[in-house]
DNA sequence: CGAGTACTTGACACGTTTCAACATCCGTGG
DNA sequence: CCACGGATGTTGAAACGTGTCAAGTACTCG
């Protein structure tokens, strides 16, 4: 409730450091960021469809996921995110939320009102493109699991859930030793990958069985990263790692890319 | 090849209308942008997986995929884009192209450099904002289509995507009388729904035969949007239209969305 | 007119879902 | 401490939706 004093924003300057260099005027401005924090138990409601938040949140701790469909018995997942996330960063130009969002774990959060992103991305014209980077590699992940949902058999959908998260886990530095937490049902990836729980099981019992990972419904092990990676059919391109290229220097100039016709 | 002079990017131009407010001095520089228009055969390249792209182009006319794992005879679309839309706009900020784009059909782009729009940008932030947002909807339509490809069976399937392919080319006038253009074949169908070319049209039949769509692979109409809808579980929310907020007055605050547990 | 492309149809195979029963784990309260 | 109950995981058998294969038809364009 009363804004926080404490500088625990450090984890959305390290994501955004991950993708773009900043200068020490952007880190103070970033770092002044007026925010408050909270912790959520699992399972509860974070936003809901129709909602027109007047602020976002940055994950701290924990796993949040999308979804939309929630009538129904079985949710449909759009997206699970991780510490260091935004996820509903698009809430400050889109009018109304289109996704529910949970807390899949206990996780603590920290929001910051839109006015002073806003504010913010006003000032500093270079944190106005990280962020807005930060909503297009989300939208990276989306193309991907349209992909994963809509063309990949069972296994395959799984390995590939397996191979983001732990990359994604990676990159924030919260996958040592190729183990990170993920303290999912098997009821969840099923609405991560759109298959039926029963399914989810068996194939998660042939993933064990080759010895590509463990999963216990807490922590995920990779037992070996080229093979879960060939079984999932995962190229981490759209991950989109790295820094950006603010000032690109492409290769392809227009007039290679589109011969005239 | 040489930049067009007449103002055509008054599609663009349009299309920021439908989602934003614009003052005189922000139509002038939109207009001002300078672009330069081709027109590509059916089934060309635009952009390919890896290509760091210095330009971004809007659609005046025609249809444009975006698709992964091009290399298998299936493609697996992610997106479908029509006239007013501006697909590759991310690469503004991303590194890397992680799809494939095609021309659909025959049809005639209108190309911006990237350092034209991060001037525009820098210079207008609410038309900054605009175009941010325009990236946003474009993610909106994403998460859909993965609970399309993912949660939903054939027929429903099919019957969403004529929906939205149907708004959102009403949305920019080209949909009169129900009836829009629509030139594709059942194979691409099946790429953009994760479907078989056979299955697509079996469940083309069956639409066809409750009397909610006509389609010829040239032309799409809507004989009855209420039962389409309905059959399609389609609720255009997501789809974003009118003019977005961005001085939003929500009625959720932090504290309502967010009660401390 | 011929050839290629798109569409249509039928029969069959297969992956996945559903249902139902059972086992296991874990927190809670007696 | 144990007993209980609920949620989670596991297993089998059967039903169903969708994919695959293969043949055939209709259309379009040169």
């Amino acid at each position: 409730m009363r804004p926080e004093s404490r500088p625990a924003n450090k984890t959305l300057i390290e994501k955004i450091l991950l993708i773009t260099r900043l200068c020490e005027d952007e880190r103070v401005a970033l770092s002044a960021l007026p925010f408050h924090t909270c912790s959520l138990r699992p399972g509860k409601t974070i936003i809901s469809v129709g909602d027109r938040p007047t602020s976002c949140f940055i994950i701290l701790a924990g796993f949040v996921t999308s979804s939309k469909i929630s009538g129904t018995s079985s949710a449909g997942y759009t997206g699970i995110h991780i510490a260091g996330d935004m996820p509903d960063l698009f809430g400050l130009y889109l009018d109304e939320m289109d996704i529910d969002m949970r807390a899949a774990s206990g996780c603590t959060l920290a929001f910051v009102e839109h006015a002073a992103v806003r504010r913010l991305c006003g000032d500093h014209p270079r944190l106005n493109g990280a962020l807005w980077r930060l909503t297009l590699t989300d939208a990276a992940v989306l193309r991907e699991w349209i992909i994963n949902v809509g063309h990949r058999d069972a296994i395959v959908r799984l390995a590939h859930l397996f191979c983001e998260i732990h990359m994604r886990m990676l990159e924030v530095g919260l996958a040592p030793g190729d183990v990170c937490d993920f303290p999912f049902t098997q009821a969840e990836l099923a609405d991560a990958t759109g298959m039926s729980t029963v399914h989810v099981n068996r194939s998660l019992q042939q993933l064990r069985a080759l010895k590509l990972v463990s999963f216990d419904g807490k922590k995920l092990a990779i037992l070996d990263w080229a093979g879960l990676a060939a079984q999932g059919d995962f190229q981490a391109n759209y991950l989109h790692h790295g820094r950006g290229t603010a000032a690109a220097h492409g290769r392809a100039s227009i007039e290679e890319r589109t011969p005239h016709v």
